[in-house]
DNA sequence: GGAGTATTTAAACGAACGTTTGAACTCGGG
DNA sequence: CCCGAGTTCAAACGTTCGTTTAAATACTCC
Protein backbone atom coordinates (compact mmCIF):
# COMPACT_ATOMS: atom_id res chain seq x y z
CA UNK A 1 0.00 0.00 0.00
CA UNK A 2 1.00 3.66 -0.73
CA UNK A 3 1.44 5.84 2.57
CA UNK A 4 -1.87 6.05 3.64
CA UNK A 5 -3.30 9.50 3.51
CA UNK A 6 -6.60 8.12 6.06
CA UNK A 7 -4.68 8.74 9.16
CA UNK A 8 -3.96 12.28 8.23
CA UNK A 9 -7.69 12.52 6.75
CA UNK A 10 -9.15 11.36 9.67
CA UNK A 11 -6.72 14.18 12.05
CA UNK A 12 -7.46 17.27 9.60
CA UNK A 13 -11.44 16.42 9.98
CA UNK A 14 -10.60 15.98 13.99
CA UNK A 15 -9.45 19.01 14.68
CA UNK A 16 -11.85 20.83 11.73
CA UNK A 17 -14.44 19.28 14.16
CA UNK A 18 -12.95 20.60 17.14
CA UNK A 19 -12.71 24.49 15.26
CA UNK A 20 -15.48 24.36 13.41
CA UNK A 21 -17.94 23.60 16.53
CA UNK A 22 -16.29 25.64 19.69
CA UNK A 23 -15.26 28.69 17.38
CA UNK A 24 -17.19 28.49 13.84
CA UNK A 25 -16.20 28.15 10.79
CA UNK A 26 -15.63 31.30 9.29
CA UNK A 27 -13.09 31.62 12.73
CA UNK A 28 -11.09 28.98 12.19
CA UNK A 29 -8.00 29.06 9.34
CA UNK A 30 -6.87 26.24 7.61
CA UNK A 31 -3.33 26.78 9.18
CA UNK A 32 -5.17 26.34 12.34
CA UNK A 33 -6.58 23.09 11.41
CA UNK A 34 -3.65 21.70 9.82
CA UNK A 35 -1.32 22.62 13.08
CA UNK A 36 -4.07 21.03 15.44
CA UNK A 37 -3.87 17.81 13.19
CA UNK A 38 -0.24 17.66 12.63
CA UNK A 39 -0.13 18.22 9.10
CA UNK A 40 0.75 20.47 6.51
CA UNK A 41 -1.07 23.59 5.06
CA UNK A 42 -1.65 22.20 1.97
CA UNK A 43 -3.02 18.89 2.89
CA UNK A 44 -6.52 19.90 3.67
CA UNK A 45 -6.18 21.57 -0.07
CA UNK A 46 -4.87 17.85 -0.99
CA UNK A 47 -7.38 15.66 0.65
CA UNK A 48 -10.70 17.51 0.64
CA UNK A 49 -10.30 20.17 -2.55
CA UNK A 50 -10.58 22.89 0.14
CA UNK A 51 -12.21 24.39 3.28
CA UNK A 52 -15.52 23.89 2.25
CA UNK A 53 -15.46 20.33 1.35
CA UNK A 54 -14.12 19.90 4.98
CA UNK A 55 -17.08 21.17 6.05
CA UNK A 56 -18.86 18.40 3.79
CA UNK A 57 -16.49 15.59 5.39
CA UNK A 58 -17.23 16.99 8.99
CA UNK A 59 -21.18 16.21 7.99
CA UNK A 60 -20.83 13.00 7.00
CA UNK A 61 -18.68 12.27 10.18
CA UNK A 62 -21.45 13.12 11.95
CA UNK A 63 -23.93 11.26 9.94
CA UNK A 64 -21.79 8.62 11.21
CA UNK A 65 -21.16 9.34 14.34
CA UNK A 66 -24.95 9.92 15.22
CA UNK A 67 -25.80 6.43 13.26
CA UNK A 68 -23.86 4.70 15.83
CA UNK A 69 -24.75 6.23 18.67
CA UNK A 70 -28.60 6.21 17.92
CA UNK A 71 -28.26 2.38 16.88
CA UNK A 72 -27.28 2.17 20.33
CA UNK A 73 -30.23 3.22 21.81
CA UNK A 74 -32.04 0.14 20.15
CA UNK A 75 -35.05 0.34 18.03
CA UNK A 76 -37.83 -1.81 20.02
CA UNK A 77 -40.98 -0.47 19.39
CA UNK A 78 -42.48 -0.31 23.08
CA UNK A 79 -44.79 -2.56 24.19
CA UNK A 80 -47.54 0.20 25.81
CA UNK A 81 -48.01 3.67 25.78
CA UNK A 82 -46.41 4.00 29.58
CA UNK A 83 -43.19 2.19 27.83
CA UNK A 84 -43.13 4.92 24.77
CA UNK A 85 -43.46 7.30 27.54
CA UNK A 86 -40.47 6.27 29.32
CA UNK A 87 -38.85 5.40 26.12
CA UNK A 88 -39.01 8.60 25.20
CA UNK A 89 -37.98 10.69 28.28
CA UNK A 90 -34.95 8.36 28.82
CA UNK A 91 -34.00 8.85 25.03
CA UNK A 92 -34.48 12.88 25.66
CA UNK A 93 -32.26 11.99 29.12
CA UNK A 94 -29.68 10.32 26.91
CA UNK A 95 -29.31 12.83 24.44
CA UNK A 96 -28.97 15.46 26.87
CA UNK A 97 -26.02 13.36 28.45
CA UNK A 98 -24.59 12.82 24.79
CA UNK A 99 -24.84 16.26 23.88
CA UNK A 100 -23.96 18.48 27.25
CA UNK A 101 -21.05 15.76 28.28
CA UNK A 102 -19.54 13.54 26.12
CA UNK A 103 -17.09 15.60 24.04
CA UNK A 104 -17.84 13.88 20.64
CA UNK A 105 -21.79 15.02 21.33
CA UNK A 106 -20.90 18.82 22.13
CA UNK A 107 -18.66 18.98 18.93
CA UNK A 108 -21.71 17.31 16.88
CA UNK A 109 -24.22 19.81 18.46
CA UNK A 110 -21.58 23.22 18.32
CA UNK A 111 -20.73 21.91 14.68
CA UNK A 112 -24.68 21.41 14.07
CA UNK A 113 -26.07 24.91 16.10
CA UNK A 114 -23.44 26.74 13.96
CA UNK A 115 -24.29 24.95 10.42
CA UNK A 116 -28.01 25.86 11.50
CA UNK A 117 -27.16 29.36 11.60
CA UNK A 118 -25.01 29.26 8.20
CA UNK A 119 -26.74 26.60 6.00
CA UNK A 120 -24.71 25.11 3.35
CA UNK A 121 -24.54 21.84 1.31
CA UNK A 122 -23.17 20.33 4.62
CA UNK A 123 -26.62 20.78 6.62
CA UNK A 124 -28.25 19.20 3.87
CA UNK A 125 -26.33 15.68 4.31
CA UNK A 126 -26.34 15.84 8.17
CA UNK A 127 -30.26 16.64 7.60
CA UNK A 128 -30.60 13.64 5.25
CA UNK A 129 -28.29 11.31 7.02
CA UNK A 130 -29.39 12.04 10.72
CA UNK A 131 -31.70 14.89 11.58
CA UNK A 132 -34.81 13.39 9.50
CA UNK A 133 -34.27 10.34 10.50
CA UNK A 134 -34.31 10.62 13.88
CA UNK A 135 -36.94 13.31 14.13
CA UNK A 136 -39.75 10.82 12.59
CA UNK A 137 -38.32 8.33 14.99
CA UNK A 138 -39.32 10.45 18.07
CA UNK A 139 -42.70 11.47 16.29
CA UNK A 140 -43.23 7.59 15.84
CA UNK A 141 -42.53 6.94 20.05
CA UNK A 142 -45.19 10.28 20.74
CA UNK A 143 -47.38 8.31 18.69
CA UNK A 144 -46.94 5.17 20.50
CA UNK A 145 -46.97 7.16 24.04
CA UNK A 146 -50.04 9.25 23.31
CA UNK A 147 -52.08 7.79 20.26
CA UNK A 148 -51.94 11.04 17.85
CA UNK A 149 -51.30 10.60 14.38
CA UNK A 150 -47.20 10.75 14.05
CA UNK A 151 -47.15 13.25 11.23
CA UNK A 152 -49.60 15.77 12.36
CA UNK A 153 -48.17 19.02 12.72
CA UNK A 154 -48.68 19.38 16.64
CA UNK A 155 -46.77 16.09 16.56
CA UNK A 156 -43.79 17.29 14.60
CA UNK A 157 -43.81 20.36 16.54
CA UNK A 158 -43.69 19.04 20.19
CA UNK A 159 -40.97 16.78 19.06
CA UNK A 160 -39.09 19.66 18.32
CA UNK A 161 -39.76 21.93 20.64
CA UNK A 162 -38.07 19.00 22.61
CA UNK A 163 -35.17 18.62 20.46
CA UNK A 164 -34.86 22.84 20.92
CA UNK A 165 -34.89 22.55 24.68
CA UNK A 166 -31.58 20.39 24.98
CA UNK A 167 -29.79 21.76 21.95
CA UNK A 168 -30.77 25.42 23.65
CA UNK A 169 -29.06 24.63 27.17
CA UNK A 170 -25.54 23.78 24.77
CA UNK A 171 -25.90 26.75 22.89
CA UNK A 172 -26.56 29.19 25.72
CA UNK A 173 -24.55 27.43 28.28
CA UNK A 174 -22.79 30.61 28.98
CA UNK A 175 -25.94 32.43 30.11
CA UNK A 176 -27.19 29.20 31.80
CA UNK A 177 -24.08 28.57 33.82
CA UNK A 178 -24.49 32.63 34.65
CA UNK A 179 -27.73 32.28 36.03
CA UNK A 180 -27.76 29.16 37.60
CA UNK A 181 -24.98 30.05 39.38
CA UNK A 182 -23.18 27.07 38.03
CA UNK A 183 -19.09 27.29 37.69
CA UNK A 184 -19.23 24.61 34.83
CA UNK A 185 -22.47 22.65 33.55
CA UNK A 186 -20.75 18.68 34.61
CA UNK A 187 -22.50 15.45 35.56
CA UNK A 188 -24.99 17.40 38.51
CA UNK A 189 -25.94 19.90 36.21
CA UNK A 190 -26.52 18.18 33.14
CA UNK A 191 -28.26 15.66 35.18
CA UNK A 192 -30.19 18.67 36.51
CA UNK A 193 -31.09 20.06 33.14
CA UNK A 194 -31.93 16.45 32.01
CA UNK A 195 -34.97 16.15 34.50
CA UNK A 196 -35.90 19.75 33.42
CA UNK A 197 -36.71 18.81 29.75
CA UNK A 198 -38.06 15.29 30.76
CA UNK A 199 -40.24 16.81 33.42
CA UNK A 200 -41.14 18.81 30.48
CA UNK A 201 -41.55 15.71 28.11
CA UNK A 202 -44.12 13.82 30.42
CA UNK A 203 -46.42 16.21 30.93
CA UNK A 204 -46.53 17.16 27.84
CA UNK A 205 -47.51 13.95 26.30
CA UNK A 206 -49.38 12.96 29.94
CA UNK A 207 -51.56 16.09 28.60
CA UNK A 208 -51.53 14.73 24.94
CA UNK A 209 -52.68 11.38 25.62
CA UNK A 210 -55.82 10.06 24.14
CA UNK A 211 -57.67 7.70 26.09
CA UNK A 212 -56.78 4.12 24.73
CA UNK A 213 -60.73 3.27 23.93
CA UNK A 214 -60.72 6.44 21.71
CA UNK A 215 -57.79 6.06 19.86
CA UNK A 216 -58.76 6.25 15.97
CA UNK A 217 -58.59 2.96 13.80
CA UNK A 218 -55.75 3.04 11.82
CA UNK A 219 -56.66 2.85 8.02
CA UNK A 220 -55.48 -0.33 6.24
CA UNK A 221 -56.00 -2.83 9.27
CA UNK B 1 -24.70 72.65 15.36
CA UNK B 2 -21.96 70.85 13.77
CA UNK B 3 -22.98 68.26 10.91
CA UNK B 4 -24.68 65.82 13.35
CA UNK B 5 -23.10 62.37 13.17
CA UNK B 6 -26.11 60.38 14.45
CA UNK B 7 -27.68 59.47 11.90
CA UNK B 8 -24.88 57.96 10.03
CA UNK B 9 -24.28 55.96 14.05
CA UNK B 10 -27.75 54.59 13.86
CA UNK B 11 -27.48 53.92 10.01
CA UNK B 12 -24.04 52.28 10.82
CA UNK B 13 -25.54 50.16 14.03
CA UNK B 14 -28.28 49.02 12.16
CA UNK B 15 -26.44 48.25 9.12
CA UNK B 16 -24.40 46.13 11.53
CA UNK B 17 -27.68 44.47 13.15
CA UNK B 18 -28.65 43.38 9.78
CA UNK B 19 -25.17 41.38 9.17
CA UNK B 20 -24.12 40.26 12.21
CA UNK B 21 -27.58 38.88 12.91
CA UNK B 22 -28.32 37.75 9.42
CA UNK B 23 -24.47 36.32 8.35
CA UNK B 24 -22.92 36.37 11.79
CA UNK B 25 -19.85 38.87 12.71
CA UNK B 26 -17.01 37.31 11.24
CA UNK B 27 -18.77 37.13 7.68
CA UNK B 28 -19.75 40.71 7.84
CA UNK B 29 -16.78 42.86 6.71
CA UNK B 30 -16.86 46.75 7.83
CA UNK B 31 -17.33 47.91 3.93
CA UNK B 32 -20.45 45.80 3.72
CA UNK B 33 -21.74 47.37 6.77
CA UNK B 34 -20.80 50.96 5.52
CA UNK B 35 -21.99 49.85 2.30
CA UNK B 36 -25.22 49.33 3.89
CA UNK B 37 -25.17 52.45 5.96
CA UNK B 38 -24.35 55.02 2.89
CA UNK B 39 -21.18 56.25 4.76
CA UNK B 40 -18.09 55.64 4.06
CA UNK B 41 -15.79 52.81 5.17
CA UNK B 42 -13.83 54.81 7.39
CA UNK B 43 -17.26 56.04 9.24
CA UNK B 44 -16.76 53.48 11.41
CA UNK B 45 -13.89 53.64 13.18
CA UNK B 46 -14.46 57.16 13.43
CA UNK B 47 -17.87 56.74 15.48
CA UNK B 48 -17.08 53.70 17.14
CA UNK B 49 -13.65 52.99 17.73
CA UNK B 50 -13.53 49.67 15.84
CA UNK B 51 -15.85 46.71 14.62
CA UNK B 52 -15.44 44.88 17.80
CA UNK B 53 -16.74 48.09 19.48
CA UNK B 54 -19.62 48.20 17.19
CA UNK B 55 -20.50 44.88 18.35
CA UNK B 56 -21.15 46.31 21.57
CA UNK B 57 -23.10 49.00 20.62
CA UNK B 58 -25.36 46.41 19.04
CA UNK B 59 -25.94 45.45 22.02
CA UNK B 60 -26.78 48.21 23.58
CA UNK B 61 -29.34 49.08 20.89
CA UNK B 62 -30.60 45.40 21.90
CA UNK B 63 -30.87 45.97 25.39
CA UNK B 64 -32.49 49.58 24.11
CA UNK B 65 -34.91 48.01 21.61
CA UNK B 66 -36.10 44.84 24.43
CA UNK B 67 -36.83 47.34 26.97
CA UNK B 68 -39.68 49.08 24.89
CA UNK B 69 -40.89 45.63 24.10
CA UNK B 70 -40.95 44.27 27.66
CA UNK B 71 -42.46 47.86 28.95
CA UNK B 72 -45.34 47.05 26.34
CA UNK B 73 -45.95 44.03 27.82
CA UNK B 74 -47.37 45.20 31.20
CA UNK B 75 -46.10 44.55 34.14
CA UNK B 76 -49.19 44.01 37.02
CA UNK B 77 -48.49 41.25 39.01
CA UNK B 78 -51.29 38.24 38.17
CA UNK B 79 -54.32 38.24 40.85
CA UNK B 80 -54.40 34.00 41.18
CA UNK B 81 -52.10 31.48 39.70
CA UNK B 82 -54.68 31.04 36.53
CA UNK B 83 -54.01 34.68 35.95
CA UNK B 84 -50.26 34.13 36.10
CA UNK B 85 -50.57 30.89 33.88
CA UNK B 86 -52.62 33.05 31.63
CA UNK B 87 -49.96 35.33 31.77
CA UNK B 88 -46.70 33.23 30.78
CA UNK B 89 -48.96 31.69 27.60
CA UNK B 90 -49.63 35.28 26.61
CA UNK B 91 -45.94 36.09 27.30
CA UNK B 92 -44.90 32.92 25.60
CA UNK B 93 -46.95 33.70 22.72
CA UNK B 94 -46.12 37.21 22.27
CA UNK B 95 -41.95 36.77 22.53
CA UNK B 96 -42.88 33.81 19.78
CA UNK B 97 -44.28 36.23 17.52
CA UNK B 98 -41.97 39.03 18.01
CA UNK B 99 -38.93 36.74 17.26
CA UNK B 100 -39.81 34.79 14.69
CA UNK B 101 -41.75 37.27 12.91
CA UNK B 102 -41.20 41.10 13.49
CA UNK B 103 -38.20 42.47 11.90
CA UNK B 104 -36.69 43.48 14.61
CA UNK B 105 -37.25 40.71 16.73
CA UNK B 106 -35.38 38.44 14.37
CA UNK B 107 -32.79 40.56 14.32
CA UNK B 108 -32.22 40.41 17.92
CA UNK B 109 -32.60 36.79 18.12
CA UNK B 110 -29.87 36.44 15.66
CA UNK B 111 -28.17 38.32 17.31
CA UNK B 112 -28.56 36.72 20.71
CA UNK B 113 -28.07 33.25 19.10
CA UNK B 114 -25.07 34.20 17.26
CA UNK B 115 -23.40 35.63 20.42
CA UNK B 116 -24.44 33.01 22.26
CA UNK B 117 -22.01 30.67 20.39
CA UNK B 118 -19.28 32.96 20.33
CA UNK B 119 -19.47 35.26 23.67
CA UNK B 120 -17.90 38.76 23.89
CA UNK B 121 -18.35 41.56 25.56
CA UNK B 122 -21.20 42.41 23.96
CA UNK B 123 -23.28 39.04 25.61
CA UNK B 124 -22.55 40.73 29.02
CA UNK B 125 -24.43 43.90 28.00
CA UNK B 126 -26.99 42.01 26.51
CA UNK B 127 -27.57 39.45 29.80
CA UNK B 128 -27.44 42.07 32.49
CA UNK B 129 -29.52 44.27 30.28
CA UNK B 130 -31.96 42.54 29.05
CA UNK B 131 -31.24 38.50 29.88
CA UNK B 132 -31.02 38.35 33.82
CA UNK B 133 -33.81 40.80 34.32
CA UNK B 134 -36.48 38.78 31.85
CA UNK B 135 -35.90 35.71 33.22
CA UNK B 136 -36.11 36.50 36.61
CA UNK B 137 -39.20 38.08 35.82
CA UNK B 138 -40.68 34.73 34.31
CA UNK B 139 -39.39 33.22 37.86
CA UNK B 140 -41.63 35.16 39.22
CA UNK B 141 -44.51 34.61 37.20
CA UNK B 142 -44.03 30.77 37.57
CA UNK B 143 -44.05 31.65 40.98
CA UNK B 144 -47.93 33.12 40.88
CA UNK B 145 -48.40 29.93 38.45
CA UNK B 146 -47.24 27.11 40.23
CA UNK B 147 -46.51 28.46 43.93
CA UNK B 148 -42.80 27.42 43.62
CA UNK B 149 -40.11 28.89 44.73
CA UNK B 150 -39.14 31.57 41.81
CA UNK B 151 -35.60 31.07 42.28
CA UNK B 152 -35.20 27.57 42.72
CA UNK B 153 -32.94 25.34 40.66
CA UNK B 154 -36.41 23.90 39.31
CA UNK B 155 -38.23 26.49 38.42
CA UNK B 156 -35.22 28.49 36.93
CA UNK B 157 -34.38 25.97 34.43
CA UNK B 158 -38.09 25.41 33.72
CA UNK B 159 -37.84 28.90 32.32
CA UNK B 160 -34.77 28.67 30.55
CA UNK B 161 -36.33 25.39 28.88
CA UNK B 162 -39.54 27.46 27.39
CA UNK B 163 -36.74 30.18 26.38
CA UNK B 164 -35.27 27.71 24.29
CA UNK B 165 -38.09 26.25 23.06
CA UNK B 166 -38.40 29.77 21.24
CA UNK B 167 -35.14 30.65 20.22
CA UNK B 168 -34.78 27.38 18.78
CA UNK B 169 -37.41 27.50 16.02
CA UNK B 170 -35.57 30.73 14.92
CA UNK B 171 -32.37 29.07 15.06
CA UNK B 172 -33.25 25.75 13.30
CA UNK B 173 -35.47 27.58 11.22
CA UNK B 174 -34.44 25.74 7.99
CA UNK B 175 -34.69 22.49 9.28
CA UNK B 176 -38.05 23.09 10.49
CA UNK B 177 -39.03 24.75 7.27
CA UNK B 178 -38.10 21.96 5.52
CA UNK B 179 -39.50 19.02 7.76
CA UNK B 180 -42.49 20.77 8.33
CA UNK B 181 -42.92 21.09 4.20
CA UNK B 182 -43.88 24.58 4.65
CA UNK B 183 -41.96 27.28 2.52
CA UNK B 184 -41.88 29.93 5.17
CA UNK B 185 -42.40 30.81 8.82
CA UNK B 186 -44.98 33.26 8.34
CA UNK B 187 -48.36 34.66 10.17
CA UNK B 188 -50.00 31.18 10.12
CA UNK B 189 -46.64 29.02 10.98
CA UNK B 190 -45.62 31.28 13.56
CA UNK B 191 -49.29 30.78 15.02
CA UNK B 192 -48.63 27.10 15.28
CA UNK B 193 -45.56 27.00 16.64
CA UNK B 194 -46.68 29.32 19.30
CA UNK B 195 -49.62 27.44 19.98
CA UNK B 196 -46.99 24.21 20.41
CA UNK B 197 -45.05 26.14 22.92
CA UNK B 198 -48.09 27.36 25.13
CA UNK B 199 -48.69 23.92 25.32
CA UNK B 200 -46.06 22.27 26.41
CA UNK B 201 -45.86 25.47 28.90
CA UNK B 202 -49.52 25.08 30.09
CA UNK B 203 -49.12 20.90 30.63
CA UNK B 204 -46.21 21.78 32.46
CA UNK B 205 -47.07 24.52 34.71
CA UNK B 206 -50.40 21.99 35.74
CA UNK B 207 -48.05 19.16 36.49
CA UNK B 208 -46.22 21.39 38.46
CA UNK B 209 -48.89 23.51 40.59
CA UNK B 210 -49.00 23.20 44.19
CA UNK B 211 -52.39 23.09 45.28
CA UNK B 212 -53.43 26.44 47.15
CA UNK B 213 -53.88 25.01 50.95
CA UNK B 214 -50.41 23.39 50.52
CA UNK B 215 -48.53 26.52 49.38
CA UNK B 216 -45.88 27.46 52.08
CA UNK B 217 -46.25 30.53 54.27
CA UNK B 218 -43.43 33.30 52.57
CA UNK B 219 -41.18 34.29 54.93
CA UNK B 220 -41.23 37.60 57.39
CA UNK B 221 -45.13 37.48 56.48
C1' DG C 1 16.70 -2.19 -6.90
C1' DG C 2 14.64 1.09 -9.77
C1' DA C 3 10.19 2.90 -11.84
C1' DG C 4 6.05 5.10 -10.56
C1' DT C 5 2.41 6.71 -7.74
C1' DA C 6 0.74 8.75 -3.49
C1' DT C 7 1.72 11.85 -0.03
C1' DT C 8 4.08 15.64 2.36
C1' DT C 9 6.41 19.83 2.33
C1' DA C 10 8.02 24.87 1.92
C1' DA C 11 7.14 28.84 -0.52
C1' DA C 12 4.56 32.08 -2.91
C1' DC C 13 0.04 34.09 -4.93
C1' DG C 14 -3.85 37.15 -5.15
C1' DA C 15 -7.76 38.62 -2.61
C1' DA C 16 -10.07 40.43 1.32
C1' DC C 17 -9.85 41.93 5.84
C1' DG C 18 -9.73 45.89 9.80
C1' DT C 19 -7.47 49.95 10.53
C1' DT C 20 -5.03 54.33 9.74
C1' DT C 21 -3.89 58.54 7.36
C1' DG C 22 -4.40 63.16 5.83
C1' DA C 23 -6.96 66.04 3.02
C1' DA C 24 -11.69 67.83 1.73
C1' DC C 25 -15.95 69.30 3.36
C1' DT C 26 -19.80 71.33 6.45
C1' DC C 27 -21.32 73.83 9.62
C1' DG C 28 -22.26 77.37 13.83
C1' DG C 29 -20.02 81.17 16.44
C1' DG C 30 -16.86 85.30 16.90
C1' DC D 1 -16.28 86.43 6.64
C1' DC D 2 -13.53 83.21 8.09
C1' DC D 3 -11.88 80.30 11.96
C1' DG D 4 -12.17 75.71 13.81
C1' DA D 5 -14.38 71.67 15.57
C1' DG D 6 -16.94 67.80 13.79
C1' DT D 7 -17.61 64.83 10.00
C1' DT D 8 -16.88 62.55 5.52
C1' DC D 9 -13.97 60.74 2.16
C1' DA D 10 -10.42 58.29 -1.06
C1' DA D 11 -6.32 55.99 -0.63
C1' DA D 12 -3.04 53.18 1.29
C1' DC D 13 -1.04 50.03 5.11
C1' DG D 14 0.07 45.68 7.05
C1' DT D 15 -1.97 41.27 8.14
C1' DT D 16 -4.32 37.11 7.37
C1' DC D 17 -6.95 34.37 4.59
C1' DG D 18 -7.67 30.04 1.13
C1' DT D 19 -5.43 28.20 -2.58
C1' DT D 20 -1.78 26.85 -5.78
C1' DT D 21 2.78 25.40 -7.26
C1' DA D 22 6.65 22.52 -7.69
C1' DA D 23 10.07 20.04 -5.39
C1' DA D 24 11.05 16.45 -1.89
C1' DT D 25 9.84 12.25 0.40
C1' DA D 26 7.69 7.48 1.29
C1' DC D 27 6.10 3.47 -0.23
C1' DT D 28 4.40 -0.52 -3.47
C1' DC D 29 5.05 -3.28 -7.26
C1' DC D 30 7.53 -5.35 -11.01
Amino acid sequence: MPPDGSETRAAIVAAAMRGFAERGFDATSVREIATEAGCNLAAVSYHFGGKEALREACAEWIVARMGEVLAGLGDAPPASPAAATEALTGFARAVTRFLLLAPDGRLVAGFLMRELSQPSAALDAVYDGFLAPAHRRLCGLWQRATGRDPESAEVRLAVFAAIGQILYFHLARPVVERRMEWQDIGEAETLAVAEAISANLRARIAADRIPADRIPEEPGR
